[in-house]
DNA sequence: ATGGGTCCT
DNA sequence: AGGACCC
């Protein structure tokens, strides 16, 4: 036996609080606020043969995330009342997704995840609070008399006891889990702050967004967002400094874990049996460095989030900075090469009308193009399927890229002039790209069928072409985005792949074949707020997904 | 899976 | 260029 010292678990981080605010089933929210009628029925946002997002509706029959559409149908087949909308075009959601992110900024530096999700550094604004107040001791002396400890409804956890909760008007619930202590520590009192600010980030959101959501509290990124998950939906969970290594433990998993997928769970499993937070706790360090690919930084990050502990901080950059990349994609049944030019064009005007907007909105330029796909992995000459990457499931699909400088014909102005089709020049640049990679590919000659192709922009350089002036002579479209969606008709086209259908007509047959949508019902104070709100993005009375099916396929 | 994204190697 | 990760 070497050694039976263990290693001493690391300290919990206390210095930083930090929120993580996740907005309840976002896409169903969002169609709930286009339609308020669709609050009290069973919701199902369809993309493709799937249910990605269903509103807790829908949930209580059974429908879950990424569903398969068919099963979710019949799960709702006695409910005349249940609704599916399709979510393949995510204008609308994005245009949310930036009211959010700029109404959480105020709180303090923030990050985005995926549509929905963001974490907000509160650490300056909570200590600065505290100590401009009043002095040293006898603040916090004041803040543990006076302060009114922990936001009504929290969820605490502390490392004593799991499961507290606050007292608050509870919804439903059994006996309700004995009330946490006070906080007693300096940093279990800038938690208790912190649930108190995070019940007013809650409730602004609620208030200007028509948004709920939940809410997670505590000393780390990872912990926090953890936290949020644990009291679902529409509520809030802080973890103290004193419960994150429980919080983490009773897990039980690392994959549960922010940051740590599929590849690195099969990496673990393979060399040291499981991936239980217990073993990496307890791996040798270069043990656990060969099982996620001798990978030693990694591997001492994977060892601190088994104790919860995350040093990583809340970049806010990202949003000051912009979108690093904008694409679009569309998959399909496996296709030939010979007809993805008929995807390729209905996907190449909805990419120009998004950097039209990009453009308006931060006076960049792409300078890099990518062209991406997706298509059935190929044996190779023994005939045997390539073993996919060092671990995981093998795929039966593999992707494809190639990086392209951006056509100089597809430039602002090109968009802006009647004279050139931008989306043509890009259409013809990506199909001879596509076919030059199927010609170097592989033994015979290659890739298989494709099921998915991606257009994207990137690279992003400030320009002087500003079209803002062409783009409002152009029909009545006062903006970029709707001057290019005027040109364009944005109507694909009627070809002979029967799936492509342009993401705005998806839309368009999927409402219009599910069940006559419950009629509008009174507005209210509260709603006519939120009209004005949410007015002011042409997020309110559009019609565009009233535009006919006419050539329809599907 | 879907239709997006980010970062690392 | 591609993989791993996130939603």
């Amino acid at each position: 036996m070497e050694s039976l010292a263990r290693r001493a678990p690391p300290p919990p981080d206390r210095s930083s609080l930090v929120l993580h605010v996740d907005v309840d089933a976002f896409f169903a929210q969002c169609e709930e606020l286009r339609n308020p009628a669709l609050a009290d029925v069973p919701v199902c946002v369809t993309q493709k043969h799937i249910v990605v997002t269903s509103n807790y509706h829908a949930r209580a029959l059974g429908v879950t995330k990424l569903h398969n559409l068919q099963d979710a149908r019949r799960l709702l087949a006695g409910r005349s009342d249940a609704v599916f909308v399709s979510g393949e075009d995510t204008t609308p959601y994005r245009a949310v997704t930036k009211r959010l992110r700029s109404l959480l900024a105020k709180y303090g530096p923030t990050e985005p995840l995926g549509y929905d999700e963001c974490w907000i550094d509160v650490t300056r604004r909570l200590k600065a609070s505290s100590s401009s107040s009043d002095e040293g001791e006898h603040a916090t002396k004041r803040a543990r008399k006076e302060e009114p400890c922990w936001a009504e409804g929290t969820h605490v956890y502390t490392g004593d006891t799991f499961e507290h909760r606050v007292e608050g008007h509870s919804q439903h619930e059994q006996p309700p889990p004995p009330p946490p202590r006070p906080p007693e520590t300096d940093e279990d009192i800038l938690i208790a702050r912190a649930t108190h600010l995070a019940s007013e980030v809650r409730a602004e959101v609620k208030r200007v967004l028509g948004l709920r959501c939940c809410c997670g509290i505590a000393h780390n990124k990872t912990i926090s967002k953890i936290a949020a998950s644990l009291h679902k939906p529409g509520q809030q969970t802080a973890v103290c400094a004193s419960g994150a290594s429980a919080c983490i433990q009773r897990l039980g998993v690392m994959r549960r874990v922010c940051g740590v997928g599929a590849s690195t769970e099969g990496g673990l499993v393979r060399h040291l049996g499981d991936s239980s937070v217990t073993t990496v706790r307890a791996a040798e360090p270069s043990k656990l460095a060969r099982a996620v690919g001798d990978n030693a930084r990694l591997a001492q990050r994977l060892w601190l989030l088994s104790y919860g502990v995350d040093k990583s901080t809340v970049d806010s950059k990202a949003i000051e900075a912009g979108p690093k990349t904008i694409s679009v994609e569309d998959s399909f049944k496996p296709t030939e090469l010979s007809q993805c030019e008929r995807v390729l064009r209905v996907i190449a005007p909805d990419l120009l009308l998004r950097l039209a907007e990009h453009l308006e909105e931060r006076g960049t330029w792409p300078t890099l193009f990518t062209v991406r796909w997706r298509s059935e992995r190929l044996p190779d000459r023994k005939g045997v399927v390539a073993s996919a990457s060092a671990s995981a499931p093998p795929s039966r699909w593999t992707r494809g890229n190639v990086n392209l400088p951006w056509p100089r014909e597809a430039d602002a102005r090109a968009i802006a002039s009647r004279s050139t089709d931008a989306a043509t020049v890009l259409v013809n640049r990506a199909m001879r790209a596509l076919r030059e990679a199927a010609a170097t590919t592989t033994t015979d000659g290659g890739t298989g069928r494709l099921t998915a192709l991606n257009l994207g922009a990137s690279n992003f350089q400030a320009t002087n072409a500003a079209p803002t002036a062409s783009f409002a002579t152009m029909g009545q479209s006062t903006t970029a985005a709707e001057a290019y969606a005027h040109r364009e008709g944005r109507r694909g086209f009627g070809g002979h792949v029967a799936h492509v259908m342009s993401k705005t007509q998806e839309r368009a047959a999927i409402e219009s074949s599910s069940h006559p949508s419950p009629p509008a019902k009174e507005r209210t104070k509260q709603q006519q707020e939120l009209d004005a709100n949410l007015a002011a993005d042409g997020w309110g009375d559009s019609d565009d997904d009233n535009e006919r099916l006419g050539d329809c396929l599907l």
